[in-house]
DNA sequence: TAAGAAATACCCCTATTCAGGTAGTAGTTT
DNA sequence: AAACTACTACCTGAATAGGGGTATTTCTTA
């Protein structure tokens, strides 16, 4: 039995829901909300293993209430509900700890299924969402090897030096090399990334993938 | 005319997909290879709009294959071909660049409509491996929320004026207080971070998400 | 062969950070 | 009322980093 919570404001597709998969075998609408305060405060005894959530909701919206379900329930399943399967919204909504979505239109069967999916461990989704969501996590080793501020191999190795915690006395001893030669790398590092400190040097680094 | 190439080492399977292809109206498998490096050799001048790719080649991986092409070809919309589903290689692949994948068992008709999803800029994929790139995506910010090291709202503040690329004088400058109020917070920090220097702080801050 | 880039190393001096102690104020909790 | 936490602030002194210049060696490239 895979136990549903719906949160939707609309009154019609909310009770044609709780109507579908009440009506379902192995399914069931344990509860259903018209706005996501109520579901938080009630989540917690229901203990469902699906909950589908409209995005655009009175009060807070389905993404804020994504974020404080997950604080509750890390794992639980989280479908939104949207009516444009275009929506930038639904990109947001993964990021928040959604793990699918679900056309308002989708025939009965479909959605069912999507349910069954996410409860087994999937994410439901079109493959344009899909390609969304890698192009976003293929995006940072793409931008790094194009900002690269042509540092030299030794430059980034120092660099990674200080990133790991070494100070430059630290990085002089495991290279084997002067403290003032530490030091002259630096000052081009400093000019190559345009940075004037240490900390800005660090930051630079780690945020643009530079070493 | 969607023009696919292919690099498979099995004979019949890379001529079964030629012959599926070819054979297909507004589809035209301009190359088939059967490992790596002849295919990056040639396919600057073949320009295809869709590359199907075996992961388990001889000599230089599918992997590897992947990484390489990108380079050459950044946008170019790759399909991973696999003998089974559940394989962490689908994975990897996905990170270094390709936007999903083909079960070699898959009907000719559904393996047709992902090459089409593929070159419309979708991700075909099953709803699993959806799950597993989202939930990679999502792990940051999970991970952030654990380890805080119970920094005060303030010390937060002052540490992300440090990652913003800000000295100390600056830092208390932007919230109106003291240097050696600043220079307090850091200590505190410093202890609270098990750390001894702004570099390693920076690392640490950004790394764990603590700001 | 001359020019250039990369890596090494030394000098100077100033600015900033690090580590320690001390102390007042505001707000909260016991 | 006492204890605690967070935030504010000042002091001293040692350590480290930052900005500038210069020079040698090695290796690649024009």
């Amino acid at each position: 039995m895979i136990k549903v919570v719906v949160v939707e404001d609309n009154d019609s597709i909310r009770e044609g829901l709780k109507i579908l998969i009440d009506g379902t075998e192995d399914y069931s609408c344990i509860a259903s909300f018209s706005e996501c305060e109520t579901m938080l405060k009630n989540i917690k005894k229901l203990n469902p293993d699906v909950l589908l959530m409209d995005i655009g909701l009175p009060g807070m919206n389905g993404i804020e209430g994504i974020k404080k379900v997950k604080v509750i329930f890390p794992e639980l399943a989280i479908l939104i509900l949207t009516i444009y399967e275009e929506n930038d919204l639904i990109f947001d909504a993964l990021c928040a700890g959604a793990c699918g979505y679900l056309v308002k239109k989708t025939p009965p069967s479909k959605l069912l299924e999507a349910i069954r999916e996410a409860h087994e461990g999937g994410a439901p989704m079109s493959s344009h969402i899909a390609r969304k969501v890698i192009d976003f996590f293929q995006k940072k080793p793409v931008s790094s090897q194009k900002s690269n501020y042509d540092l030299t191999p030794r430059e980034k190795e120092i660099l990674t030096g200080l990133v790991e915690g070494h100070n430059f006395k630290a990085i002089a001893d495991s290279l084997f090399i002067s403290i003032e030669t530490v030091r002259f790398h630096f000052r081009n590092i400093y000019k190559k990334l345009h940075v004037h400190s240490q900390s800005e040097a660090v930051a630079k680094a780690i945020k643009e993938g530079l070493i």
